[in-house]
DNA sequence: TTGAATAGTCAACATATGTCGTATAAGCAA
DNA sequence: TTGCTTATACGACATATGTTGACTATTCAA
């Protein structure tokens, strides 16, 4: 089908309204709801143009959604990964108190009438940004038989599994950061207290 | 919309022709392609019909893979969460060998273009099996602070996050199982070798 | 300022969707 | 067996989808 050159002003601009559309939707109404249609007719856009920018309202959506992504992965590989294990370091507190900010939102993207495609876009972007931060020497000795990609995957697994499971209970961020630090750094062994 | 009696043998036979055409179409192609009108074909039923069992295509599809969902959730949760770290309990072992062997349906499921409703049935089913786990007492001391939903979603994520990952980059069984147990078992340590 | 390139509009299309009402037939209970 | 219940088939419908070709108007370079 008939594409369109991303760096033209007119196309950003198109953009721009279809991202803004679709969130404006999302935020009433669950994505599976959300017909081409509708989402034209509030950015105000010929229905067809839709289709000259993205293939459906999923990959729009999770577009629209990439720099909110983009600043959760930053926080995580922000994370000093020598901090206590008692006390949850800031960029990951900001982590679960920009989720709680917008819990509506991210039970709509993870829930089970959400996109697997935003889930997927976040589960990667934080296992390429914690993959990023290990090989740049930042993981600890003695990991070496655990492949980097893999020990990414399981912290990016982790990261969203909590995201969603908060965000559906309810549970607060001074509750749900250090609880998360506590597993990411200690794990699950049996005498938890020594190191 | 207009329901159907579960119970019902006709019913049933339905379903499970639903199922099976379901499974079929998805070993061949792209969930998102799978329309209703191919599907009922392929299960030589009405189209109408269909609507009579499930709401759209992810539904039937998370429910097709309802029995091998339960049989990871099982698989995981009997884990003996004392076993050494350097290594991975027997049902692990064969948790990610049954990944393996169907790494191609994983990989659709759990993929940009796969389910929501099946991943985020997936992470539930673990959480619910590995919560109930936990509240039978099965948790080492010392993780109190930790509430036992959070633990249970972390992990559950987790798990999701390395089998999607595994699925896509073809990590072998051997490799990932010791790999998951090794995450689980010590978590982020700087001196991981010492108990 | 003019003109070529192309983003957006518009109407039309074949197909898919979700939902009806009605007819048929499978199941079940007396 | 008879008769009630109800799952499925069938045809029809309004709407949505994804794509096309022709037209309009914005952008940008010469």
């Amino acid at each position: 089908m008939r594409r369109v050159n991303p760096e033209d002003p007119r196309a950003q601009r198109t953009r721009a309204r279809l991202k803004a559309a679709v969130l404006d939707l999302a935020a009433q109404q669950e994505l599976a709801t959300i017909t081409v249609s509708a989402l034209a007719r509030r950015a105000e856009v010929n229905r067809a143009t839709v289709y000259l920018h993205y293939p459906d309202v999923d990959a729009l959506v999770t577009d629209a959604m990439e720099e909110t992504v983009a600043a959760v992965a930053r926080a995580a590989a922000l994370c000093p990964l020598d901090a206590p294990r008692d006390r949850a370091p800031g960029p990951l507190e900001e982590l679960f108190e920009h989720v709680a900010a917008n819990a509506h939102m991210y039970r709509r993207m993870l829930g089970p009438h959400g996109s697997a495609r935003f889930a997927a876009r976040m589960r990667e972007r934080l296992t390429v940004e914690l993959t990023r931060r290990f090989t740049g020497g930042a993981r600890p000795a003695g990991w070496d038989d655990v492949p980097v990609g893999v020990h990414a995957a399981y912290l990016a697994g982790a990261l969203v599994g909590v995201i969603a499971h908060c965000v559906t209970e309810g549970t607060r961020p001074e509750e749900s950061a250090p609880a998360f630090w506590r597993l990411f750094r200690t794990g699950c062994q049996s005498t938890p207290d020594d190191r």
